[in-house]
DNA sequence: AGGAAAATAGGATTTTTTTCTTATTTACCA
DNA sequence: TGGTAAATAAGAAAAAAATCCTATTTTCCT
């Protein structure tokens, strides 16, 4: 159960942030000044008040902070889990459902360090040794879009149909071909048949 | 203002992803099934109702989902407001506080596609040209932890007291002296005096 | 197609949060 | 140091959300 306690810590975080007492903030988001008084916090009986969504967004109103952020700092600084496979394994069967989303047992759950990324369908690849270096190291971590468009220059993993999965760079799709070359820029461009890949999907962020 | 709505559609979604209807969520988190019908979301004279708090943390308890994502599902997927300037104006005096935080004129604020991550004293520089490519691309941004500590082959953008900034990788820091290599891995190793030196800081996602 | 269970609509009641009000304490400034 | 404004404590009243209850609709299964 969340704790009632982190959200109120956020509020008073959020008013020193920006300058204002928890008196001073609510007032200013047009609330009444003793909305947040820690007095009021725990009722006679002992039981928590917890703040209302309606309040929480008047005041993030007055900061320009989205709700997100306000729950992040609220959570502690959690990043974001996503789930998480080895680049090697991302070609396997089975390992998307139709919609592109993880499937299978080999995904683990992987917190992101300073990540708090959204995107309901974003999972993330684990680079393994040093093919693909400079550009991924190994041990890095690449989070993936599958929704995302894509364009020429966008750097993407294509999983094959042969189960095989890699990184690279999309110069071209079209007339049921895809035309790649290889992220790092050494070596030439690659064409495959639509019909030999499974999926493709465009990175968005590395870890470093 | 926060539209109340967003909440609400992302109770839905939650639902729905966990194979329930919000009827059978609310259910399964000890409420009242009929707490989140449609059509108690706005009330008879047209004001809109706001879930509670404590109503929201009870179905995130079963689904084990955090409020940040929560309300990142709600927030429709935008990325994280970060502090935004050139990689080539980073080394500028002023351009960082005493706490290591963005200070003066030259920053933007900047939303980042799908990273909405914590820290709140990330920052974020933009590469401008191709120095650094194919690590690094024209027009990719790096996110920097300036309080994340530093090791051994960590990417770092280094701002020198001359004003100049660039990206590499860290060697080693002893006995008053930072050495760097580039971080395309060509080139060699590059050895500073630390007072030359007016902040380093650790980049932590690239974007692609 | 029919029946049962689940989901949703809608009204009344209860509970909880916010606002209003008063009092006290704290912080700031001349 | 004294005075004023802001912040906080605490109680009463009003407003809003949740719960309880009944009815209707939808979904699912045989």
């Amino acid at each position: 159960m969340y704790a009632h306690e982190d959200i109120w810590n956020a509020i008073d975080r959020l008013a020193d942030t920006f300058g204002y007492s928890p008196s001073g903030l609510a007032k200013k988001a047009g609330l009444d000044p003793t909305s947040f008084n820690k007095s009021k916090r725990i009722s006679a009986d002992g039981k928590p008040r917890w703040p209302s969504t309606e309040s929480i967004a008047k005041i993030l109103a007055v900061t320009g902070m989205t709700m997100s952020e306000f729950f992040s700092m609220a959570d502690g600084g959690k990043g974001k889990t996503l789930p998480l496979i080895e680049i090697a394994k991302a070609g396997q069967p089975g390992i998307l459902d139709e919609k592109g989303m993880p499937a299978g047992k080999g995904w683990k759950k992987a917190e992101l360090e300073g990540f708090g990324g959204s995107g309901p369908d974003c999972f993330a690849l684990e680079i393994h040794g040093g093919d693909y270096a400079p550009v991924y190291r190994d041990s890095d971590i690449i989070v993936l879009s599958p929704s995302a468009t894509l364009r020429r220059g966008d750097r993407i993993v294509c999983a094959m149909r042969s189960g095989k999965a890699f990184t690279a760079e999309l110069v071209r799709q079209s007339g049921g071909q895809t035309t790649l070359r290889p992220i790092t820029g050494n070596g030439s461009e690659t064409t495959l048949n639509d019909n030999e890949i499974s999926w493709i999907g465009r990175i968005i962020w590395a870890s470093q």
